[in-house]
DNA sequence: CTAGCTTCCTGATAGC
DNA sequence: TGCTATCAGGAAGCTA
């Protein structure tokens, strides 16, 4: 699943391959993938339209166009959003192709389909999307453990739970909530509630390391990221948390064990990550 | 305001 | 072998 460092790889991928490039035709195969406006109006509004850049804010992305509207996009859990050549095999599950100038398309992929689209013109507030009611990106240097203590220590839910909070910090998921809690040495499950001056000031730090190191690990090529189909990152082999229940943790060696918090798949050391 | 539950969707996996 | 049941999970929408 996507989340911020995963989503920023996408963008800068992608960007140089669509920068400069019209749009000369809309292809819909699942009018679900559109949020907004209907699928007529959408289509209508996209064609002709000439790419200037791409932006990423939390895990939304942005397909910016000369003329000041804008394609936003989430990919939520399975979408992928891959730019190849026209008569490239057009696989099971695509739901949008948008063709390109120079001869390649956009296509976006999703088997779940819960990833979705809005075409939002340029005297239009976004009030769509929820991006309004995103929190600080990791990187901000407004993110600190004032912020953070401000925002959630009177809360009763767990901290792995509120990292998940887009309204706090923006681009956190399951992988990278595991990642940040393991260096930062915070079980899941505590509440935030509970949680002293010095962890607080231990995420502030964390959670921009940790995502600085996601984009880090993920760097590929274009021909890398369309091998891997726009889903395989290349960071997944070095998680140190995420996914590796059952193993040995790299600092301590003590087994990583699984517990479920708030309905979410959770691995963490015993050691390493205290209880109080 | 917070908390808790449901919805969306299909491939993978477990159980029989 | 083949069937059915369960589950994962981001975020919105709903109720209490």
């Amino acid at each position: 699943m996507p989340e911020l460092p995963e989503v920023e790889t996408i963008r800068r991928i992608l960007e140089p391959q669509m920068v400069n490039q019209k749009i000369t035709d809309i292809q819909v195969f699942n009018s679900q993938v559109i949020a907004y406006p209907e699928e007529e109006l959408f289509c209508k509004e996209l064609k002709g339209q000439v790419i200037s850049n791409m932006t990423r804010r939390g895990k939304f992305l942005t397909v910016y166009f000369i003329n000041g509207d804008r394609l936003v996009l989430h990919l939520r859990m399975t979408g992928q959003l891959l730019v190849m050549p026209a008569d490239a095999e057009v696989e099971k599950h695509t739901h949008l192709i948008l063709t390109l100038s120079g001869g390649n398309q956009i296509r976006y992929i999703d088997v779940r389909r819960f990833g979705r689209f809005w075409y939002i013109k340029s005297e239009e507030t976004d009030t769509y999307t929820g991006q309004d009611k995103l929190g600080l990106e990791p990187f901000d240097e407004k993110l600190t453990a004032e912020y953070l203590k401000s925002k959630l220590s009177g809360r009763k839910k767990s901290i792995k739970e509120m990292l998940h909070d887009q309204s706090i910090v923006a681009g956190i998921g399951n992988i990278y909530s595991d990642e940040i809690l393991y260096v930062a040495g915070i079980y899941p499950e505590r509440k935030c509630l509970e949680l002293d001056d010095r962890e607080w000031i231990r995420l502030a730090e964390k959670i921009p390391e940790i995502m600085t190191w996601g984009i880090e690990t993920n760097d590929m090529t274009p021909e890398e990221y369309l091998a891997g189909k726009g889903k395989e990152y290349q960071n997944m082999p070095n998680l140190k948390a995420y996914g590796q229940a059952g193993k040995s943790c790299v600092k301590c060696g003590t087994l990583m064990e699984k517990i479920t918090v708030g309905g979410r798949s959770s691995t963490y050391c015993p050691a390493c990550q205290s209880c109080d």
